[in-house]
RNA sequence: GCCGAAGUGGUGGAAUGGUAGACACUGCGGACUUAAAAUCCGUUGCUCGAUGGAGCGUGAGGGUUCGAGUCCCUCCUUCGGUACCA
């Protein structure tokens, strides 16, 4: 009899499935059947898996597995949420190095999950605390920076005193610092967020579009937190004198408010009031009118303005910015101070956990309420929030329980204006009511239902101009920096310098970017088309027109062409940058003299003097002539009115000129020594293209640097130096400042990207949160180096060839290789095998695979191209030379890039360096290639292929933060159009959190930890994996039970033995139907996540063999197939037995055959008078009468019919419902 | 307080408005064994009844329906989230 000995046959599967690769993941086409199946990544702890994870894993392996069966492309990758806490606190504590602890983790988490059988590709493997995946988390920082959609600002931190550092939350324990329990106080610090709150309304929008659980959904609604209202001014007056009386009596003051809103000035109300308005206004109703000066405004947030009659005081924020505004004008301001100070030193945690509401009044200003014109008294108190609406409210004690317990406390009175309609009859009016009602002693608003009011009110609001309607939010920004070791540096620079001068990054500055290019040369070339494509992506409007006559340019009419075209047609309200380059430096001072520019920036401008700018014997002597003209309409400049009309002006030289020569550059630091700022780089020649091959950064940089930028001295790291690496010279004991601060090396060598001044890093890390926000978009193109992930609209730059004789050289290889039937591009292996995108080259490189590589070379010979080395063994290069081009040509490996495997298969393996993918895809189309074009574009768009994710599953703890952030990170990178879809995962799924069997949380301290490689010795992975699919619903937290556990694992082992009875010619059609039954049923179960009964299908079905004599060889298959995605290794020992040398896992999912029917006999219940009275065993159909007949020649049924038979009911071949 | 999810045997749980308790665990009885483990067979919602069978049963109460665990209303309990959001 055969035996379950899952010891043998799972090491030997898990090698043979390694060897076969069978769980690859394939490229994807466009039109391909995808399933992309993600599981959250888990934190690698020390202490390995747990039975969360392997219950998450096995759920997203059985989609994976189920969907390969099915035929589709599978995704179903793994990857490592690495940063964070407790990593550091380890290498705190121990010493270890973060980096090393966690690779050791890792290993083991990835023995752990191949132990259980998951079918994870870990060629797509990822980890956030490697450099070349926070590279990219660094690049998403910068992409925000650049769109202004990351800022800095203050924000208070957990500052321990003993330490002197920065404590994250968890590490507050009841106030006091977990390490060394000093005290925890909050302090103050810059702080880098992102603009979260820019998506509140489509994050809450578009979750109506998701496939998530509903109770998720609804939690981030509330995170959110949309509400309607209205923000509305009330003006503040001083009162001097008497204190007047607290109680406010039912004001019918219309004389005052006449007084207010007939002045014929409606603006009087919203203007800021510092200019000594005055108004006429009764302290109370009894007092005469006096004239009483506005000091200021307040500005209210209110959801609830129908109630605004029955404010009688106003609350503001002990932030509130008014208080220190108007303190010379508080009367009680030590009192103020000090309560002040009070609050704002209590961490958040104590202000929530405070029962009273503590505040104070102001005394000696009054606020007006703008539709009573009673003047009310303003506190400050702490249950206001600074930080939600405007940080002032007015309360009104009667409708609003906050108020209500405030005004209690303080004696305030309460004035009731909303009348409760639906309270019951005879019940008493409470003296607090917070629903909507009809409003009362609300003067003309009187009467009104509070919703028909609400409308009304804020049409007066708005009429009078006090205010308008507004969408309040309650999500805040997300707030990234940590001030810890183990996390992804923030890539910014901060230079002194710089600081102290006012120049810094200006994101998100909408320009009119204007270039002008020089003697002889054109618009849209070479960088300049780089320079248009960084600049668009900013969110700036580029021009690179072509001057008329290049080559015997006109002053006149160049500076007319200008002024017609651009700057006249030019929105005047938007700012110009002109960008002059040569001779359009020297047009772009000129155009200053007449227009409003925001900056100039002068890439070497030439100056009005021809010995200085021009060597003779270069030039034609019509250029010579049209030069002379040119610079003696130049050669007045209006320093005077160049220096009013520009905001900025910029002079950039470099060192190695060899057309402006440094007598020249020395003019513009004379003439414009008090209004421009110097530049000099040392080798970029004349900013031509031929000196400028890999574009010119730097430029990209100077167009968003500006003077009185709000972020001075602080920049972005250039994306070419990403990564900004964690330095590893650290010293992880416990010092109080960050481990990156006392590093010498984070530092090294950091310049002001404008003085080139000394200038250091930031040194705060990114919250993990960013890490674990973009991870699922890296996964579809993990090895992508030119990009976070496959963004057609970002491909890689290439190099263009530097010279016009390497260019026709270039051109005429490619001539050559196409007559050859070879293709003639292919910059992208290129650029790979040499190291990147922004290798200068010097020579044409031609790639080829190793058999064609011959044939190549003959073939140049053949066309007089001197061979110089033939192949050698180290390097592989064969170099030929014709003219002054030298050629290099190689043989590369096939595998390096899907791109090269392109190339093999349509092209026959040959490439040629030319210029840029647009060039091969617009060869494809020349070519009428669609096939490859597809091919070729669908490498570029792996991403969008693959996303978005197709099933995602992630602990219910993560509702809110998480998937929050990866939202608002996808929208951000839809809006940049670097993705084509907004949302990252359209379903979503929560595994139920597994409790110990004590039905108590799983923890060490109850000591009920289940380990899942413990089980898996104890048993076997297949049982753990079925274990846990079976014991309830996906969905729902539940108790582990040895128990069951140990009934599948019997269950597996009579599996086993069924296979004894397998028989090669057996036919069974009972067992035929079944088993088609058993595939339907599966198939739908798994598409619904219902494992737990798909379990318990299969062990009806095993117990049904069971019954069996022997069991058909074609039912068993199906039946192990079927079981597959759930008991992987049993099922493919099984299916290896029967002969079969595949594995199971390959094979295609059985359908469901329609056409075999049920043999089973029709079983119709009867009920009578709607209770269960028997039931009817039919061969074939029957006709509603028909049963009925049946059913009164059934004695033990028709006993029941009293009667006549009024009624009867007949659902096809289930119920015959009888009514009498 | 507010928001969400859920209440079914001794236990985990199953049930497109159509025989409530599938499947499994436990318990009980039995087989095998010197014995135990393992395995196998029978039985297992409650009450009454010798049996056939009858009645009652899905947190409580009410409603819609021929028929309700499922739909509607009111209430209770448990769990999860959140908390001065004006």
């Amino acid at each position: 009899m055969y035996k379950y000995k899952p010891k043998q046959i799972e090491q030997e599967l898990l090698r043979r499935w390694r060897e076969c690769n069978v769980y690859s993941t394939q490229n994807l086409n466009a039109g391909d059947k995808k399933y992309y199946s993600l599981y959250s990544f888990p934190y690698p702890s020390g202490s390995g898996l747990h039975v969360g994870h392997a219950e998450g894993m096995v759920a997203n392996d059985i989609m994976a597995r189920y969907y390969r069966m099915k035929g589709y492309k599978v995704l179903f990758p793994m990857g490592w949420d690495a940063f964070g806490l407790p990593a550091e606190n380890y290498a705190i504590k121990t010493g270890t190095p973060p980096q090393q602890s966690t690779e050791n983790a890792i290993k083991n988490f990835i023995y752990q999950i191949d132990r259980l059988g998951i079918s994870v590709d870990w060629s797509k493997e990822i980890g956030t605390h490697r450099p070349d995946y926070y590279k990219w988390t660094q690049w998403i920082f910068l992409e925000l920076f650049k769109k202004g959609k990351a800022y800095k600002k203050k924000a208070p931190v957990n500052w321990c005193i003993g330490c002197k550092t920065v404590l994250a939350n968890e590490q507050v324990i009841d106030g006091k610092c977990e390490r060394c329990d000093s005290e925890v106080v909050q302090k103050e610090m810059e702080q880098w967020f992102f603009r979260i709150t820019d998506y509140a309304d489509r994050l809450d929008s578009d979750l109506e579009k998701l496939d998530w659980p509903r109770g998720t959904k609804q939690q981030q609604k509330n995170w959110i937190g949309k509400s309607y209202g209205t923000r509305i001014k009330f003006n503040i007056v001083e009162i001097n004198d008497v204190i007047p009386d607290q109680v406010i009596p039912q004001t019918n003051n219309s004389l005052l408010l006449k007084n207010i809103h007939s002045n014929g000035n409606d603006n009087l109300l919203s203007k800021s009031t510092k200019d000594g308005l005055k108004i006429s206004v009764r302290e109370t109703s009894e007092t005469d009118l006096k004239e009483k000066e506005i000091v200021g405004c307040l500005e209210i947030f209110t959801t609830r303005i129908d109630t605004i009659f029955g404010a009688t005081f106003c609350v503001v924020a002990p932030e509130h910015e008014i208080l220190e505004a108007l303190k010379n004008k508080i009367q009680n301001w030590d009192e103020v101070k000090r309560y002040i100070s009070e609050s704002t030193n209590k961490t958040s945690l104590e202000r929530q956990t405070q029962k009273e509401k503590t505040g104070i009044e102001i005394k000696g200003l009054r606020a007006l309420n703008p539709f009573s014109g009673d003047l009310i008294p303003i506190y400050v108190a702490d249950y206001v929030l600074i930080n939600y609406g405007t940080g002032a409210i007015m309360a009104v004690p009667a409708h609003d329980e906050r108020d209500y317990e405030f005004a209690k406390r303080h004696q305030i009175p309460i004035r009731k204006v909303i009348q409760n309609d639906d309270k019951n009859e005879g019940e008493k009016d409470d003296e607090l009511f917070t629903g909507y009602g009809r409003l009362i002693n609300s003067r003309e608003f009187s009467g009104l239902d509070s919703k028909t009011a609400i409308e009304k009110m804020q049409n007066w609001v708005i009429d009078k101009n006090l205010g308008r309607k507004e969408t309040m939010f309650k999500i805040r920004d997300w707030l990234v920096s940590r001030q810890r070791y183990w996390g992804a540096p923030i890539p910014i620079i901060y230079s002194p310098k710089a600081e102290k001068e006012g120049y810094g990054y200006v994101p998100k500055d909408k320009l009119n970017v204007l270039f002008l290019h020089g003697f002889g040369s054109s618009g849209r070339k070479g960088w300049r088309i780089d320079f248009e494509k960084e600049m668009t992506k900013l969110g700036h409007k580029v021009y690179l027109p072509d001057l008329p006559n290049p080559l015997a340019p006109s002053f006149v009419e160049w500076e007319n062409f200008i002024i017609e075209n651009y700057l006249k047609a030019f929105d005047q309200n938007e700012k110009v940058v002109v960008v002059g380059h040569s001779l359009g430096g020297l047009l772009a001072f000129k155009l200053a003299e007449k227009f409003k520019l925001a900056k100039i920036i002068a890439l070497a401008p030439a100056t009005p003097k021809m010995d200085e700018t021009v060597d003779d014997h270069l030039y034609t002597s019509e250029s010579l002539n049209a030069l002379k003209d040119f610079f003696n309409a130049t050669k007045d400049l209006n320093v005077a009115s160049i220096s009013k009309n520009v905001d900025e002006l910029i002079i950039i030289n470099s060192k190695d000129d060899y057309v402006i020569k440094q007598k020249s550059q020395e003019f513009w630091k004379k003439l414009f020594k008090d209004i421009a700022m110097f530049v000099d780089f040392e080798n970029m020649g004349h900013f031509n293209n031929q000196d400028l091959p890999n574009g010119f950064p730097e430029l990209y940089a100077y167009i968003n640097i500006k003077n009185n930028s709000p972020y001075p001295g602080i920049f972005p790291v250039n994306e070419r130096d990403l990564p900004v690496l964690l330095p590893v010279d650290v010293n992880f004991k416990p010092t109080g400042e960050s481990p990156i601060k006392l590093s010498k090396t984070f530092n090294q060598g950091v310049k002001c990207p404008i003085f080139g001044t000394d200038a250091f890093r930031e040194s705060d890390t990114m919250d993990t949160f960013v890490d674990s926000s973009w991870y699922f978009l890296r996964y579809t193109d993990v090895s992508n180096q030119f990009a976070a992930f496959s963004m057609p609209k970002l491909l890689p730059r290439y190099n263009s060839p530097r010279n016009n004789e390497i260019w026709e050289t270039a051109k005429e290889v490619a001539a050559l290789l196409k007559d050859l039937n070879y293709a003639f591009f292919g910059p992208l292996a290129v650029s790979i095998i040499n190291g990147g995108p922004y290798k200068q080259l010097s020579e044409i490189d031609v790639v080829a695979s190793s058999h064609h590589l011959k044939s190549v070379i003959d073939s140049l010979i053949k066309n007089n191209y001197e061979l110089i080395t033939t192949e050698q063994k180290d390097s592989g290069y064969t170099k030929l030379r014709k003219n002054n081009v030298e050629l290099t040509l190689r043989s590369i490996s096939l595998e390096v890039t899907q791109e090269l495997k392109f190339i093999e298969k349509y092209y026959d393996g040959v490439m040629l360096k030319v210029s840029t993918i647009e060039d091969l895809i617009e060869y494809c189309k020349e070519k009428n290639d669609n096939e490859a074009l597809e091919m070729l574009e669908s490498t570029y768009n792996q991403t969008n292929l693959w996303s978005p994710a197709d099933i995602y599953m992630i602990g219910a703890e993560h509702t809110v933060l998480h998937l929050l952030y990866s939202r608002f990170l996808t929208k951000f990178l839809y809006d940049c159009g670097y993705i084509n879809f907004s949302e990252p995962f359209t379903k979503m799924r929560h595994m139920g959190l597994i409790l110990g069997s004590d039905r108590r949380k799983m923890s060490k301290r109850w000591n009920n930890v289940i380990n899942p490689i413990d089980e898996i010795e104890k048993y076997s992975a297949d049982t753990i994996r079925m274990y846990e699919m079976f014991m309830g619903p996906y969905e729902e937290a539940k108790p582990w039970n040895d128990r069951t556990e140990n009934g599948v694992f019997r269950f597996l082992n009579r599996v086993a033995e069924l296979s004894d009875k397998v028989s090669e010619d057996y036919e069974s059609i009972t067992q035929k139907q079944r088993v088609n039954e058993l595939v339907k049923k599966i198939t739908t179960d798994i598409e619904s996540l219902s494992y737990n009964t798909a379990v318990a299908k299969f062990m009806e079905f095993s117990n049904f063999l069971q019954e069996e004599e022997s069991i058909s060889r074609d039912v068993w298959e199906k039946f192990l197939k079927l079981m597959a995605p759930f008991a992987p290794f049993l099922t493919d020992h099984l299916w290896n037995l029967l002969g079969n040398d595949n594995s199971i896992h390959l094979e295609k999912w059985p359908d469901y055959d329609g056409s075999i029917s049920s043999v089973r006999d029709i079983k119709i219940v009867v009920q009578i008078n709607g209770k269960v009275r028997g039931t009817l065993t039919l061969k074939n159909e029957a006709s509603e009468s028909e049963l009925i007949e049946l059913v009164k020649q059934n004695e033990s049924i028709s006993k029941y019919i009293k009667g006549e038979i009024k009624k009867s009911i007949y659902v096809k071949e289930k119920i015959l419902s009888i009514v009498c």
